[in-house]
DNA sequence: TGTATATATTCAAATAGTTGAATATTATAA
DNA sequence: TTATAATATTCAACTATTTGAATATATACA
């Protein structure tokens, strides 16, 4: 008796549910990138990049368009920018549990204590 | 050099990455329920229910509320039914790839059918 | 206090996802 | 046709998640 639908849903988050694929769906946002771009923007290797946009290409987020050796990746549905909006929304809402949010100040004042020594 | 937005983002979407914790989120926006309660609806043993529970709750994705022996879960967010109603339409807009979408299409004829001969 | 009810946690086995390295494919240009 | 550049796939080791079963906790009530 499986709930399909709830499934396909489920499976939709799974492909959302990596920090390096969010950040790919965050930088398609401005606009279509190739495989190199990517790399370069993420600071990734090739194969690693390939690696996440197949996840995102087998669950139709993303499309390519070729031209020449290079191919260009887009996001299908802008909608899914809406949903990272919403995202952050949720989020910013303090979504995060207490233990993490805690982690993450600290490293943000990390951050801000070697910015200040410089 | 952690990207740590990114990664609480994706653990955000892993919490939404499950069929059962997307049925209890759906259960939950009509209004709040109780453990047990939500075992009847979702026809699940209470460990496998509670356990679900935990998942959500360490992402403050739901909150509880004692009442005696009971526990009452609701939905912290509500921009949180905001996003699962643009995944719906992410999804209704050929989310889903192409394989995925035909094994769907023949359960839900084979659904018919039994119907049908029924 | 003891017992029943409701919920939560723990554990281990099974399954699934991630990662880096190596290799394969495809298109173009020489 | 061979070489090169760009991208994709495969594989194995590693890590994380899921699942079911067992056990623990907490509240209420007799």
């Amino acid at each position: 008796m499986p709930n399909t639908l709830q499934d396909f849903k489920a499976e939709f988050f799974k492909a959302l549910a990596h920090p390096i694929r969010i950040k790919i769906l965050e930088v398609l946002r401005e606009s279509e990138k190739s495989v190199s771009e990517l790399q370069l923007l993420l600071g990734l290797d090739q194969s690693g990049v390939s690696q996440q946009l197949s996840v995102l290409r087998a669950k139709n987020i993303i499309v390519t368009r070729k031209n020449g050796t290079s191919v260009y990746y887009s996001v299908r549905d802008p909608l899914i920018f809406d949903l990272l909006d919403i995202a952050r929304a949720i989020f910013n809402n303090n979504l995060i549990d207490t233990k993490d949010l805690l982690q993450q100040l600290e490293i943000e004042a990390e951050k801000a204590e070697v910015v200040n020594v410089k």
